[in-house]
DNA sequence: GCGGACTGCTTACCT
DNA sequence: ACAGGTAAGCAGTCCGCG
């Protein structure tokens, strides 16, 4: 019998009717779209129709019942999900170099319950460079190849095998291939679906939708690869259209939990859902505001007054309020939490199981580690913003560390609500007002600049051919391999086991500057210290990927087999290169990288086009720059599926001979070299001769573009590398490295830091550095002596803000002064994770530190700020000619006697 | 037993 | 689970010192 999403909520209805307590009686809403009228049943699941317009292809899963992929559709009119079940009986497989003859032998894997049959295809082994003949072992059910501890397909024909062969073959040389890749990303690649872009239903079928609108776009980005060869073209029209098709808006909703605990420093096991949950708030883009509360003994309404668009719902007994949640995540298409993956959903799933409430009426399928609904797309934002990637590079480093809190502050301007009591004695207001707050930062994180955040999720997804729940929880390793995955398929390429790519291609062959690394990397140029007038900063764009690109790198490339491709020698290695055959990732990354430099960067930067359509050109720009940056660092780790150490090695050794060979040119033109890193030189006061004559050498003697990036009015520099603060034209600061600029320094010590780059910004010319120093001498001596007279406002600026790397057991070797603040902050009842962030004041009792909170002020240790001060500084004024010890008036002998 | 030289650990940053 | 290179501060160890 077909359910229907309301009989989710069934109960409910059989009870007498609960009367409704109001906070305060809100003024009836319009509804802010039809939405709310809609609420008719709809069968469950909610099978698309033998025809469905046009929708986006947001999610893939494997439907164990039906023994099928099952694709989400969201059609974004009715801003609802439909279903679609594969109807091209495809199976799951993997491939061994087995003959079906051999494999017959094998009885275990004949009479196993999920073997369904063999069949006999060519693929190109592209470690080989040869076409080979391979065994596809179909299976009826993805399960019965891996993905359970033992008895699977994977495991039974190495274990099997050499006991029924007749000739004797090593373990390594039975070989299996792509058994471990996800079912329904097979079904992705195999028939060539894209994730993230439009389909309809005709008939049944799944078709994908071609938009005319976008047909000129791409003629136009055709015409900026007419120079390439024809394969890079292609590549890029490739990209071009996943990066060109438009995005819909998202019917989505944001939910937060409250859950009541007796203890107020223990976070509630979320497994054991012992505590009843006794708030959730939803935030929607239908423009729902809405709490739910659980009616509890003895607890106050407060007299708060809540915003009048806020509804507050009261639920008599807690099944009620779940019941009424399930109904929320049963309507909207996608579901946004912070943190849901861990605590929220998975929360709200056991608590209803201990209450008795019917496993298929919850919508939400729990897994190991994530939290999937049955309904819709959940995206959990705390996994996203985890994502290292997604922080530096799209996010450029805004927030810090990834607390609702902080990431809120940072990319909207709201923070959480702070509490003045414990949990359990908040009023009803208070309650409510707090968990529509949480809900409030999480949807904005995705609504604000257009959505953005939606979109890049979007774009993510239909560049690495994944669901959209993967995309927002995967690191970039992941995204990169799949969407490399998905080409081998479409070439009919065999996809590599790591192994074997690492036993063909080896190790490295250079040394580390640091220890326990696996190879050389880049080059940093000495700095030479002081101050220097109008400095020229040249970089090449996208370095790696251009190097990538140029150099034909990849597994199949590198010390390929050919004879005569010995002599195409990577410097500064052993390694060559191919000469004949081009290798798919140098044509992947290095296309990717052409249209972002050719196409994207330009169109997100151009003011004629509308600011909707700049916005979306410059979300596409951010996903390019997020996954050309680790285009390359991706063959170096061993994590990576097609781990090729040799190949990062050679990108990184052809990096520092290009830096090095422009910087020899440079000073044989007698241009003097300030500083460089990686890809990047800084060029005291250079001609436009010489500017030209640079860019033109390395566009013939390298194959590459070098651009000039900036222009400092004047940039200092001391002798430490990456460090330096430099003045653009604009009067904007750049300021690299230095301990001022760092997140974790006491604000009384950056407040200083802070005032001193303001008022180099004023600087114009040489002649106006002598009242800058004074001023600057000043700024040094009032925060110097603020602390002599331990005239601090409160304990707070003085703290320092470190982030705890690991959990408090797992520090053996050494305890840094956080982890000594962390331990007294634990024994005081605080409960600490890996990645909480740890504020404690250097104090002069037996640890030296002590948690902020637990610190009096005479107890602070005056010269261990001083001499945090004089090294934050010094960094700065050693280039000035200033010395902090004069500043603060201290003759060198007093300095010397370290008076 | 004490202090300086040294190494290693940890975090935050740069490209 | 992208990479390596650099800076800084502190913890811990070794060694020489009557």
């Amino acid at each position: 019998m077909a359910r229907t999403l309301l009989d989710y909520c069934d109960r409910q209805q059989t009870k007498p009717p609960q009367p409704e307590v109001k906070a305060q009686a809100p003024p009836p809403q319009p509804p802010t779209r039809e939405v709310k009228e809609k609420k008719k049943p709809r069968s469950f699941p909610p099978v698309a129709p033998k025809d469905l317009p046009a929708s986006y292809f947001v999610s893939a899963s494997y439907d164990g019942k039906q023994r099928k992929v099952v694709i989400k559709l969201y059609e974004p009119e009715s801003g609802q999900i439909y279903f679609w079940y594969d109807n091209t009986d495809h199976k799951p497989y993997c491939l061994t170099n087995l003959s079906q003859i051999e494999l017959e032998k094998i009885d275990r894997l004949i009479n196993h319950e999920g073997f369904d049959s063999f069949k006999l295809e060519e693929k190109y082994d592209p470690l080989e460079n040869k076409n080979i003949q391979v065994t596809k072992i179909v299976a009826k059910d993805p399960l019965a190849i891996g993905g359970r501890p033992a008895g699977t397909i994977r495991d039974i024909i190495p274990e099997d095998f050499p006991k029924v062969s007749a000739v004797h073959l090593e373990p390594q040389e039975i070989k299996l291939w792509e058994s471990k890749i996800k079912y329904y990303q097979s079904y992705i690649y195999d028939r060539q679906l894209l994730p993230g872009m439009i389909y309809e239903v005709k008939d049944g079928n799944l078709k994908e939708t071609v938009l005319e609108e976008t047909a000129e776009t791409l003629s136009k980005i055709k015409e900026l690869f007419k120079d390439a060869t024809d394969e890079e073209r292609e590549f890029a029209e490739m990209w071009a259209k996943l990066l060109e098709y438009p995005a819909p808006s998202f019917r989505r909703a944001a939910i937060d939990i409250e859950v009541y605990a007796p203890i107020s420093t223990r976070v509630p096991d979320p497994r054991e859902a012992a505590c009843p949950v006794i708030a959730v708030s939803v935030y929607s883009s239908d423009g729902e505001k809405r709490v739910l509360i659980l009616k509890r003994e003895g607890v106050r309404e407060g007299s708060e007054q809540l915003a009048a668009d806020i509804q507050v719902e009261y639920c008599q007994d807690e099944e009620e309020l779940l019941r009424k949640t399930f109904e929320v995540l049963l309507d909207y298409p996608f579901i946004l939490t912070f943190n849901g993956d861990d605590f929220d959903l998975r929360y709200l799933t056991h608590r209803a199981i201990n209450l008795g409430i019917p496993r298929h009426e919850i919508p939400i399928d729990v897994g190991k580690r994530v939290c999937l609904l049955k309904y819709g797309v959940h995206i959990d934002l705390y996994k996203f913003f985890f994502n290292r990637s997604v922080q530096i590079y799209a996010y450029g480093n805004r927030y810090k560390d990834i607390s609702l809190d902080d990431v809120g502050n940072a990319l909207i301007g709201t923070q959480k609500i702070r509490l003045e009591k414990a949990f359990g004695d908040l009023t009803y207001s208070e309650l409510a007002a707090y968990c529509l707050r949480d809900s409030e930062i999480t949807y904005k994180l995705t609504s604000f600049e257009n959505d953005s955040a939606m979109k890049l999720i979007l774009v993510l997804a239909r560049i690495s051919s994944m669901p959209m729940e993967d995309v927002s929880r995967q690191g970039v390793s992941r995204w990169i391999r799949n969407f490399m995955h998905r080409e081998h398929r479409k070439r009919n390429m065999l996809i590599p086991n790591a192994q074997d790519i690492l036993t063909k291609k080896g190790k490295t062959a250079t040394t580390a500057i640091i220890k326990g690394k696996k190879y050389k990397g880049a080059i940093v140029v000495e700095p030479k210290p002081g101050v220097h007038f109008n400095v020229a900063v040249m970089d090449f764009p996208s370095l790696y990927p251009s190097i990538i690109k140029v150099w034909n790198l990849g597994y199949q490339s590198i010390c390929c087999t050919h004879h005569d491709c010995k002599c195409h020698a990577i410097p500064d290695t052993p390694h060559w290169v191919c000469k004949e055959k081009r290798a798919l990732e140098s044509l992947l990354i290095g296309s990717l990288r052409d249209l972002r430099v050719k196409w994207y960067k330009n169109r997100a930067k151009d003011k004629n086009l509308p600011s909707e359509l700049r916005s979306w050109y410059s979300i596409a720009q951010g996903a390019l720059k997020v996954i050309l940056n680790a285009s390359y660092g991706v063959f170096g780790a061993d994590s990576f599926d097609l781990y090729c150490p040799p190949v990062a090695e050679a990108t990184a050794a052809i990096g520092r001979y290009s830096i090095t060979q422009i910087l020899r040119h440079a000073e044989s033109l007698g241009i003097q070299v300030l500083y460089g890193d990686t890809d990047s030189l800084f060029l005291k006061n250079p001609s436009k001769e010489q500017i030209d004559n640079l860019i033109r050498y390395t566009e013939h003697e390298l194959n590459m573009g070098i651009d000039m990036e900036k222009t400092y009015r004047y940039a200092v520099f001391s002798s430490r590398k990456k460090n330096y603060l430099g003045v653009l034209e604009n009067g904007m600061v750049d300021v690299k490295g230095l301990t001022g600029k760092k997140k974790h320094i006491p604000t009384l010590i950056k407040d200083a830091f802070n005032e001193m780059k303001e008022r180099l910004a004023k600087v114009k010319n040489p002649e106006d550095f002598e009242k800058a120093k004074k001023d600057i001498a000043n700024i040094i001596r009032e925060r110097h002596s603020i602390l002599k007279r331990r005239e601090w406002q409160d304990n707070s600026e003085l703290a320092f803000h470190v982030v705890l790397g690991d959990d408090l057991e797992r520090y053996t070797k050494t305890t840094p002064q956080h982890v000594k603040a962390a331990r007294l902050l634990k024994e005081s009842g605080r409960e600490l994770r890996a990645g909480d962030l740890i504020s404690f004041v250097k104090v002069k009792s037996k640890d030296h530190v002590k948690p902020v909170e637990l610190a009096s002020r005479n107890e602070v240790d005056v010269d261990k700020y001083i001499a945090y001060l004089h090294s934050t500084f010094d960094q700065v004024l050693d280039a000035l000619g200033l010395s902090f010890d004069e500043i603060i008036g201290l003759t060198r002998l007093e300095s010397f006697l370290g008076a």
